[in-house]
DNA sequence: ACAGATAGCTGTATCATACAGTTAATTCTG
DNA sequence: CAGAATTAACTGTATGATACAGCTATCTGT
């Protein structure tokens, strides 16, 4: 090995270190942010359950498997942020017309509401946030987090 | 407002739209990713264990105060984790010799030892999953990584 | 048609976290 | 300087998200 491919290589390793700490450190901000903007409208979108309207609205009423599958989640837990969010009127319950083992969830007008509110005060609180981002910046920080979710699910859902 | 303005608000507000989607995205890949890798190694570094013994390790010795402020913890949370963390003689608590109150947390080497084996884990693993990327790609999301959180920090702890 | 797989549910356990209350030590104030 | 207010750490208790194991009803392939 080269001198210089051991400096670009230890270079990169020092870059892989920063993205490993930054990442480590959003996702506790994230918890943070997230607990500190959970005031009551929000509380019952905790976690997965914001994530579960968001995923039924962008493809489609589906079964509580095919939710946990896409959301790496044990279809319990699937099943009872669904009785959560059906108790609060937010999703429905359908039997699966063509398989009867299932039950097809959709989200309801109010639970289509609540996500928007959520995540409208999300978005704004990233506008916020990032006020002083020129725009060129907030576009490649959401498209290479876009690729990095890409690679992470791809990782995470082959081996 | 011209039609341009409209347009490049509009255009803006898709891209944080954007990145509210992708950090929420993350963290939930984020938990499964350290699920799937929580293997007996690691089970005893869960989320803020781990956070706990970077800190010390990049900042020093400090008492319980002071990590959960930085953290954004409860007092109590930080001092189970800690005394978690202290049962597996990963760190050590030492009465603050300015504060009688106080309880000076460090860690030991096996402490560090454990926290590098963790770190270089992840970093490997990111190595893994963004090894098709330009060292320039992953170099701008590790900067633009810090500067979120740096944003997200300072908005969590001002207001 | 039956054996094995699958969908969803329930019981149970664990873990991270917060909030409230307790005790001891410090700092402030009159 | 003595009592009051504050702070550090800890403990009790509650909640919420999650997983795993076991159950029943249904489906699918041979």
């Amino acid at each position: 090995m080269s001198d210089d491919q051991a400096k670009r290589t230890e270079s990169d390793e020092a870059t892989l270190g920063r993205i490993e700490t930054e990442v480590a450190l959003l996702m506790r901000l994230g918890e943070a942010t997230r607990r500190a903007t959970g005031s009551a409208e929000h509380r019952v979108l905790d976690r997965a359950a914001y994530v579960i309207l968001r995923h039924l609205d962008a493809t489609g009423p589906q079964n509580v498997s095919a939710l946990a599958a896409r959301l790496n989640l044990d279809g319990s837990t699937v099943t009872r942020q669904v009785s959560a969010l059906q108790r609060d009127g937010l999703i429905a319950r359908a039997p699966d017309p063509v398989d009867g083992r299932g039950t097809v969830i959709s989200p309801t007008p109010a639970g289509l509401h609540r996500m928007a509110a959520v995540r409208a005060a999300r978005t704004r609180l990233y506008g916020d946030i990032l006020a002083d981002w020129t725009p060129t910046d907030r576009d490649t920080l959401a498209t290479l987090l876009t690729r990095l979710n890409q690679a992470l699910d791809t990782r995470t859902r082959r081996p």
